[in-house]
RNA sequence: GGCCCCGUGGUCUAGCGGUAAAGAUUCCGGCUUUUCAAGCCGUGAGACGCCGGUUCGAGUCCGGUCGGGGCUACCA
């Protein structure tokens, strides 16, 4: 007899008046592999404990804020996330290591990176590395770790050998085909019991029980049950003594005293297999919750396919790391009062993976946008020109910062940046279709007049510069647009820039009067 | 095929049997006597997959059905 310990799915109702209720269930198994469950719920937490663990205010830091109300888990609360590198980290991907991090974080807990590379096929050190240079721009960082799943190769023939041993796994000689067939005679909802076998070359399978479910109480999805005699004696080690993933997993997390699995719902299946082993290995599982997966915007799974699919893509396309994690957040969880922009700090405080939804969610680039924009415009001048900096791979000095200015508001991405302010740093391009639109005749005239203006300008400041296009604007009783759009194209060569008075003031005295007079000669000189 | 998960406007969330289903984003219109964005405003547009059942009353509970997804490897 052993047991599952397992914190019941907190309702958000309770959890909104800080109770939050917990049950224990042990799951006992019969002889001939029938399960019991006896139900043992109790509310343990009174109003006395929740008062004592209530939410401290927001300005606090990042201390413990629900410690595990299941007191049957006093060891420290630890998760992990755990990527196989076979391909560069993906936003599913992300957002689980996001999620792990958070409540990680949010339990005052430790979180552990494991590197589930047991694929010699498909693990690269080259994809170890994207993985890591992904964390590592999230800005989410580990206690432990990275840890190599395959190094641990030693440990999980032993337990291969210990449940060898104690008679939970045998050896069968069956490959895929064999497997199919005596499903073909049993039925197809049957699962695969196998002939033990003598054969030292002969795989390992774990022996399934006959009758009952084997539960898993998810923190996310609540109880989902499996039913025993539809599952596979499923495959724990390869005829070469090589273990396959649902063991090493199982073996690793026990090992590495996981108390909170927190990964994709891809998995949920796998779950009962994991379980099983653990059974039989006579060691303690941990709690689980399942997130609902991430799909692309055509409603199917993610893949390369879709858009900013990688993490390195959203990097490249001038997204904020902060901006992402909160974008991530909210994809699956949401506060209780609708707050969408939140500082890592605030989500660490807010985040608790038993409030996640259960429906998948679709990436959706466009809000993302939006969310990056707000964050971009509320960074501090020094640190937005850093970010700049970084992305365009310049140095962000005095003239940079002084672009930055002007730009700030009008930005949503580190990538629409530069067109906006490259014509700062050099000579611009006339583009023929402003020109065109603008340059008419009459905008010669003022050009000529506003050039004559500007060269009293003194300061050469926004201010100034305003109030001394003003006359001009009178003089000729024109709209505004019809001077300032040609000053633009003649100091930006588009039609669009930053404001007119600002973008002057940055460019200059001289460069702008420069560029004034060149827009000027290339007039008379098409008129000619 | 078998087992499992999911289904509220285009998208993300709220809704926990009882006012005209709420917020965010998107789109549309308007405002900001400088472009493009941003911002602000709007009694603007847009949703409970479908069919039954329980109930005085269902997006909310039950059954079925359809749709999407996952697992079903000596992959992870």
């Amino acid at each position: 007899m052993w047991i599952i310990t397992a914190c019941s799915r907190v309702p958000r109702a309770a959890s909104r008046k800080a109770v939050k209720s917990s049950s224990a269930y042990f799951v006992g198994r019969h002889m001939r592999g029938l399960w019991l469950k006896i139900w043992i719920a109790s509310e343990v937490v009174s109003w006395a404990r929740s008062n004592t663990f209530s939410r401290p205010p927001l300005v606090e830091t990042w201390a413990p804020i629900s410690m595990s109300d299941d007191p049957q888990t006093d060891s420290p609360f630890r998760v992990r996330f755990a990527p196989s590198p076979t391909g560069a980290l993906h936003i599913g991907g992300a957002r689980t290591a996001l999620y792990n991090w958070l409540q990680a974080r949010h339990q005052g807990g430790e979180l552990v990176l494991r590197i589930e590379d047991t694929d010699r096929e498909r693990s690269t050190p080259d994809n170890v590395e994207q993985i890591l240079d992904a964390l590592g721009w999230l800005e989410l960082d580990w206690e432990e770790g990275p840890l190599s799943q395959a190094a641990r190769a030693e440990r999980h023939r032993e337990a291969v050998e210990q449940l060898l041993e104690g008679g939970a796994a045998y050896r069968d000689p069956a490959m895929a085909d064999d497997v199919r067939a005596w499903k073909e005679r049993h039925g197809k909802q049957r699962g695969y019991r196998g002939e033990p076998s003598d054969d030292e070359t002969a795989a390992v399978r774990l022996r399934m029980p006959d009758g009952g479910d084997t539960v898993v109480d998810d923190l996310i999805r609540g109880e989902v049950r499996f039913p025993n005699a539809n599952a596979d004696d499923f495959v724990i080690a390869r005829g070469d003594g090589s273990v396959l993933y649902n063991f090493a997993v199982a073996v690793d997390d026990a090992d590495m005293g996981i108390t909170d699995v927190i990964r994709g719902d891809d998995h949920l299946s796998n779950t009962p297999k994991q379980l099983l082993v653990m059974e039989a290995l006579g060691v303690e599982p941990p709690r689980y919750a399942h997130l609902p997966l991430l799909h692309g915007p055509d409603g199917k799974k993610l893949s390369k396919r879709h858009g900013a699919a990688s993490v390195q893509e959203l990097r490249d396309a001038g997204y904020l790391p902060a901006a992402v994690r909160n974008y991530l957040a909210l994809l699956g969880w949401g506060t209780d009062d609708d707050t969408t922009i939140m500082s890592t700090q605030e989500l660490v405080e807010r985040f608790d993976v038993g409030d996640v939804g259960t429906s998948s969610a679709i990436f959706d680039e466009q809000k993302l946008r939006w969310l990056n924009g707000r964050f971009m415009r509320e960074m501090p001048l020094e640190e937005y020109t850093e970010a700049v900096a970084r992305h365009l791979g310049r140095e962000p000095d005095e003239a940079l910062r002084a672009a930055c200015a002007i730009v700030q508001d009008k930005a949503q991405t580190l990538d629409e940046v530069w067109p906006l302010i490259s014509f700062l740093f050099a000579e611009p391009e006339y583009d023929p279709k402003a020109w065109k639109k603008v340059m008419k005749d009459s905008a010669m005239t003022l050009l000529t007049d506003a050039r004559a203006a500007l060269e009293g300008a003194e300061p050469f400041d926004a201010e100034t510069i305003e109030a001394t296009l003003a006359p001009v604007l009178a003089e000729h009783d024109v709209k505004p647009g019809k001077l300032y759009q040609p000053i633009r194209v003649a100091i930006s060569g588009g039609t669009v820039s930053p404001g007119i008075f600002e973008s002057l003031a940055a460019l200059g005295k001289s460069a702008s009067l420069q560029r004034i007079q060149r827009a000027l000669d290339e007039g008379s000189a098409v008129s000619t």
